[in-house]
RNA sequence: GGGCAGUUACCAGAGUGGCCAAAUGGAGCUGACUGUAACUCAGCUGGCGUACGCCUUCGGUGGUUCGAAUCCAUCACUGCCCA
């Protein structure tokens, strides 16, 4: 039986250094799960994995896109399959590692199929609510899924746009196309999440700004600047020190910002993880613990005597 | 030493007699989230209680009043100005 094992936990605990621990163990190369290590310009600010790194272990997904890029979950279900396919020829074992939630599910339990939205209609709709705000954007999805408007948080201008750009775009209701059914997938997924006490984490966290910081973040988000405005910069570290430049903050309060936001985002993140039951939680330092469950349940042998 | 301004919940900051456990923002906490998701959105945030509610708060003390965060006196502290 091929295997999957999905490393992931809030952002600062641990991952990077855990995932090449385990990848040596399991000689695995290492898919990356995090959204923002996609891009070939975020390094510093996203924590990926350094030159040395990469070098000893193969990564896949760490600088690979371009910031102007479009890419989206459902995309990096179907890359992920594909490559999963190729790799488990050659590897029992595969390690996907990141922290960015949806995209962990899109590989584990799959994505609907939903047609991608045109930039001109997407512009249109954007023009819309800038120009006469939301109202009249649910209307419009209120006629076209009654059904989802149902459902919706209406406050929540982002869903509620996007479920209109379905409707216009498939000439369906977004409802519809909302299957909510698991794929199967041809392998076995080990979910392990990695905790650490809150204390500990927003410690950690806070340290790791100032590593950035130390390392250079404020050249490398003064050298993105000018592509501020792109979806792939809406991200923490970025966007405060960009705040910082345009003299919204000081360098402290910017610094501090990047911190709260950071904090903020790895609670954010234990939230969605918390309500997935197959994900087994340990200490990062528990290496031992976690091979050892790792050996039960992808051991054969182990496994019929469990 | 004299004059003026101020002291409100974790922080900032409204409130100047009843509608005040006290606006708002931030922080914190909890949660939602299937395609731009490190996004976006929601709830809670003095204590106890599911709730009607009850109890303890607005620098300290003492008054006025049916009733005070709000008025008066006084003490303490802070800031600015004059000496």
């Amino acid at each position: 039986m091929k295997t999957l094992i999905v490393l992931l936990g809030p952002t600062g605990v641990g991952k990077t250094a855990l995932s090449l621990y385990l990848a040596k163990q399991f000689q695995t190369p290492i898919i990356s799960s995090d959204s923002r290590q996609f891009y070939k310009d975020l390094i510093i600010g996203t924590a990926a994995p350094t030159a040395a790194e990469l070098q000893e272990i193969k990564h896949y997904f760490v600088g690979t896109l371009n910031l102007t890029d479009y890419y989206s979950a459902s995309q990096f279900e179907e890359d992920v399959i594909r490559l999963l396919a190729s790799l488990h020829e050659t590897h029992d074992t595969v390690l996907m590692s990141g922290g960015s939630m949806m995209y962990i599910d899109a590989i584990c339990k799959g994505i609907d199929e939903i047609p991608t939205i045109d930039d001109s209609l997407r512009n249109n709709l954007k023009e819309l609510f800038e120009r006469e705000g939301l109202e009249p954007i649910r209307q419009r999805l209120k006629i076209l899924d009654p059904v989802f408007y149902k459902q919706v948080d209406l406050q929540n201008h982002k869903r509620v746009i996007h479920a209109l750009e379905i409707c216009l775009m498939s000439g369906k209701p977004y409802s519809s196309l909302r299957t909510n059914t698991i794929k199967k997938r041809p392998f076995q997924i080990i979910k392990i999440g990695l905790m650490r006490e809150r204390e500990e984490l927003y410690e950690r966290i806070n340290q790791r700004v100032d590593t950035m910081m130390e390392q250079g973040l404020l050249q490398e988000a003064c050298s993105l600047y000018p592509f501020r405005h792109l979806n792939s910069l809406n991200a923490v570290g970025y966007k405060e020190l960009f705040e910082y430049m345009d003299g919204n903050y000081t360098l402290v309060e910017a610094v501090e910002k990047i911190k709260q936001n950071t904090r903020i985002y790895s609670r954010k993140q234990m939230t969605w993880f918390k309500r997935d039951k197959e994900i087994t939680w340990f200490h990062p330092d528990e290496k031992k613990a976690i091979i050892n469950h790792i050996r039960q349940l992808s051991d054969p042998i182990a496994q019929s005597f469990s």
